[in-house]
DNA sequence: GGTAGGATAAGCT
DNA sequence: GCTTATCCTACCA
């Protein structure tokens, strides 16, 4: 089945608007020559300059944070806590630093190929409901990485299609690990969806 | 069921 | 040096 891209225009709106309507669209992974997608469940907004948890806090602009400077709909990775990736999409106006943290999805495409890569270097097994349970967990499930950094999600090895979107129930809450701005509900996820993270399974 | 601590490196002060 | 938009393992209940 084909799925139509999101547009630019889907990204060039406010950030908590852009966090709320990806609940429930899909990531399609062509990394590698491997086709993986899932279904995104839950996001947080970092809403621009003046949020303290946003990396763009204060209007910092770095060879880090370029990527967050560009068009809406581009994808802005990041490398954390030493050795994790961490998924956003770009949005509002190019030259406004705001995106969307893709936190969790659930597997629809290529489950093989994410057992292996979550595997990998690991001895053990991850349970299917721990596959894409976390914003780094779904980056190494897609095979996501920085060489992605900066890529339009129209087009290309990664992209975000349009999903069935009718009677989703979202939860709104804060975000999760951060220390700045803990009051700001800018957290959503689907109600009581078994795929979400961890500390966003919960109702509210 | 839960949580404490470690891994590991970029970016900031 | 210290912090970090995390995850995993070990350990305790």
């Amino acid at each position: 089945m084909r799925r139509s891209p999101l547009a630019l225009s889907f990204y060039a709106r406010p950030t908590v608007e852009v966090a709320r309507r990806l609940l429930g669209q899909i990531i399609v992974s062509d990394v590698g020559g491997r086709r993986t997608a899932g279904r995104i469940v839950e996001t947080e907004a970092y809403v621009g300059p003046h949020d303290p948890a946003c990396h763009a806090w204060g209007g910092r602009r770095t060879p880090r944070t370029e990527a967050l400077y560009g068009p809406p709909g581009t994808a802005y990775v990041y490398f954390t806590y030493g050795m994790h990736w961490c998924l956003n999409a770009v949005t509002e106006a190019a030259g406004y630093p705001a995106a969307v943290l893709i936190r969790a999805l659930e597997p629809l495409d290529g489950v093989d190929t994410m057992r292996r890569r979550r595997a990998r270097g690991r001895g053990g097994k991850v349970a299917d409901s721990d596959l894409c349970a976390g914003p780094a967990r779904l980056c190494e499930a897609l095979g996501i990485t920085g060489r992605l950094n900066g890529i339009p999600l129209q087009r290309g090895a990664l992209r975000v299609v349009r999903g069935d979107r009718r009677r989703l129930p979202v939860a709104v809450t804060p975000r999760i690990g951060i220390t700045a701005a803990v009051d700001w509900p800018l957290r959503f996820v689907l109600l009581d969806s078994p795929w979400a993270s961890r500390g966003g399974r919960g109702r509210r």
